[in-house]
DNA sequence: AAAACTTTTGCAACCGGTTGCAAAAACATC
DNA sequence: GATGTTTTTGCAACCGGTTGCAAAAGTTTT
C-alpha cells in the first residue's frame, strides 16, 4: 500500500539503516548515498511513519490539548493560537474535550496510551489537582489559565486572578460606587474564587462599601442574563464586576430589558476583553487578559519542558489592565 | 519507566501473547489467565500502547480534524461537537489549523505520517480539490460544510448553499424589497459563491428587482462592518443578505453608526443562526444551519467509512430555515 | 605504498505491541 | 482409560522504524 523504509531501501539498493539515516537529521550519510535514497523515496512517495519512529525515539511530537471550555468564544482564539504555535514547532495537538469527564486519571491514561510528549491543560475552571495528576505520572504539563499558587506543583501560565479582582474593586471605588456586586461564574471555577477573593479583599478595607455576591451557573450569556434579571428585580447594586465578558454581555442584555440604563443606573465591568467586547454595539468596559501572550508563552514552556522534563515548576503571570469603554461611568 | 507488555508477562509468569490477548477484545483467553494477567497489569498500572499496537492493527483511532475557520464563533460549537462525537466512538481528533497553509499535499503527507485512520475537513471555504487530495491518497475523508456538487468525489456533509441563497432571496421578495444587496464573505469561499448563485438566480426571475453585490474580505465582524460602512456611505440598498451571521453583526454595527435604522431603513438577513444571533441585544433574522446535526452526521459518516473504506461517496444535505427575528421587517 | 585516522555503511537487536500456527491442555465421548 | 474434539497457550515472525557496534571504504600522513 503505502511505501515503507524497506521498499525504499530495496529500490535504492541500500540497507534500511541508510534510508533511516537520510531521514534522521544529524545522522551520518554521504552525499552520494543521500541523493540515491532521496531519489528512490521521491519515486515511491515515501515519508517516514512518525508513530513507528516514536517507538524507539520515544518522541511522538504529539501534545495533548485538554480543555473543558468549549462554549466561551475566547477559547476559539485560544485554540487558534495554540494550534499555530504548536505547529510552528513541529508539534501536533491531540484535542481532548473534557466536558463530560472529571476524573483526571482517565485523561492521564488516555494520554499515556497515545504516548503524547506532553500535555497542555487549557482551563480557567479546573482545579490544580487535575494538572498535577499528569505530572505525577511523569507527563510534562503546562496548565494554561490555571490557578496561581505560591507553591505551584506544575507549570502555570496565566494571570493573577486575585489581582484582577483587586483591580476591578479599585476601578469601582475610583468611580465612587458604594454598593457593588460580584457576579461570578460557577462557584467551583478556580478563576471565580480567586477573582472574588481579590475583589472582596480590597472592598473590605473600605468600611462604607457594601458588597453583594452571587454566581451564575455557567460562564455563558444565558446564565449571566438570567442571574442579572434576578438581581435587577430585587433592586440591583450600583455596579457589578462580572466573572467574565460573556457573563457581562448577558448581564447587559438583562439590564436593558429591565429598563435600566448602563452605565447611569448600573455599571458593569467584565474580564477578558474578548474580541466581541470591543464591538461597537457592545462596547464593554473590561479587564484585558493578554491571551496571545499567555498562549505563546505556554507553547514555549511546554516545548522547553520537553527538552528538560525535570524543569523546576514555574508560574508565569501576565499583567492585565482595565480597558475603558462604555459600561462604567467615567472617573469623576 | 512505564510498564510494558513484557513487564506484565514476566510478573504474571505468562507469555507476552497471553497478555496481549487479554487486552484485545475478541481474543481467546481462559478466565483464569485473564484474571492473572489483569492482576499483574493493575499492580503495574499497565495499559497498552495504542501507537505500538497500531503498527500491526493498522488502526490508530486518530482522526485528523482539519480546519481553517478559527475566527468564527460557530466553529467553537463545531469543535465541541466533533470532539465529543469522536470521543464517544473511541476516536481521537488530531487538530490541524490550516490558516497558514494552502497546499493540500502538505496536509496529506502530515496526516499520513501520523497514520490517521481518516480525516474530517471542516471548512466552508476550502475548494473540493482540497478534500479530494486525501481521497486520492486513500485516506478516508469527510468534508463537513463542503461544497455540494451533483457528482461528489468525497463525502460531503452540510447544507445546500445555493438553496439558502434562494431562500434568502424569497424572504426579501416576500417583504416587498425591490433593491437588494448581497454582501458575501471572501470571493474565494465556496460557500459565498454558492449562496450568491442561488440568491441571484431567484432575483433574476423578478425583472423589477435590482441586485448589487459586494464582498467583505473575511468572515469577520470587522470586515462586515467595514464593508457595510462603505455601502452605507454610497446609499445602501433596502435589504442585504449577508454571507454569515458574523458579517451581519458587523453590518448591523455599521448601520447603527451610519444613523440608519434596522429594519426600517435597511433590512439584514444572515446565515448560521449562531448562538449570539439570538441574544436579545442582537436579535438577528437569519437562516439556521443545523450545526449539531451536520457535525453528528459527519462523525457517523467518517466512522462508517473507516469500516468500509471504499464506500461510495455521498452528499448529506440538511435543510435550513429562516429564523424570524428583528432585523428584517415583517411580511406584509 | 604502507600506516593511521575518519567517515560511511550494514548487521542485528530493539522499541511495544499482534497474530498465524502448532503444541499443550482441557473437555467430551465411548 | 484411550480416543477424538475443542479450547487455550506459547513460539516466532512481523508491523515500520532507530541505533550501537564493528567492518568497509575513504582520507590523510609519513
Amino acid at each position: 500500500m503505502v511505501a515503507t523504509l524497506k521498499d525504499v531501501a530495496e529500490r535504492a539498493g541500500v540497507s534500511r539503516s541508510a534510508v533511516s539515516r537520510t531521514f534522521t537529521d544529524g545522522a551520518s550519510v554521504s552525499a552520494k548515498m543521500r541523493s540515491r535514497v532521496e531519489k528512490a523515496a521521491a519515486e515511491l512517495g515515501y515519508s517516514p511513519n512518525v508513530l513507528a519512529r516514536s517507538l524507539t525515539t520515544r518522541r511522538t511530537k504529539m501534545i495533548g490539548l485538554i480543555s473543558n471550555n468549549f462554549h466561551n468564544p475566547v477559547f476559539l482564539t485560544v485554540f487558534d493560537q495554540f494550534t499555530r504555535g504548536l505547529q510552528e514547532r513541529g508539534l501536533r495537538p491531540l484535542l481532548v474535550n473534557l466536558t463530560d469527564e472529571t476524573d483526571p486519571q482517565n485523561s492521564v491514561r488516555m494520554m499515556r496510551q497515545y504516548s503524547v510528549d506532553g500535555v497542555i491543560v487549557a482551563s480557567s475552571t479546573l482545579a490544580p489537582a487535575f494538572s498535577e495528576a499528569f505530572r505525577e505520572q511523569g507527563v510534562p504539563v503546562v496548565h494554561t489559565f490555571g490557578q496561581y499558587s505560591s507553591a505551584p506543583a506544575v507549570h502555570v501560565v496565566g494571570i493573577d486572578n486575585v489581582e484582577c479582582g483587586r483591580m476591578a474593586a479599585r476601578a469601582l471605588i475610583l468611580r465612587g460606587h458604594r454598593c457593588v456586586g460580584f457576579m461570578g461564574g460557577p462557584l467551583t471555577a478556580t478563576s471565580t474564587q480567586d477573582r472574588l477573593k481579590g475583589f472582596a479583599e480590597v472592598l473590605a478595607s473600605q468600611p462604607d462599601i457594601t458588597l453583594s455576591v452571587s454566581y451564575a451557573d455557567a460562564y455563558s450569556f444565558d446564565a449571566g442574563r438570567r442571574e442579572m434579571l434576578r438581581l435587577a428585580s430585587h433592586g440591583p447594586q450600583e455596579a457589578y464586576f462580572c466573572g467574565d465578558d460573556v457573563l457581562s454581555i448577558g448581564a447587559l442584555s438583562a439590564l436593558k430589558d429591565s429598563g435600566l440604563n448602563v452605565p447611569q443606573d448600573v455599571g458593569i465591568i467584565g474580564l477578558n476583553d474578548m474580541e466581541m467586547a470591543g464591538w461597537e454595539n457592545i462596547n464593554l468596559t473590561t479587564i484585558r487578559q493578554p491571551i496571545r501572550q499567555i498562549v505563546n508563552s505556554s507553547v514555549e514552556l511546554i516545548a522547553a519542558t520537553l527538552e528538560e522534563p525535570d524543569r523546576y515548576p514555574e508560574a508565569r503571570l501576565f499583567p492585565c489592565r482595565v480597558i475603558e469603554r462604555g459600561t462604567l461611568r467615567p472617573v469623576p
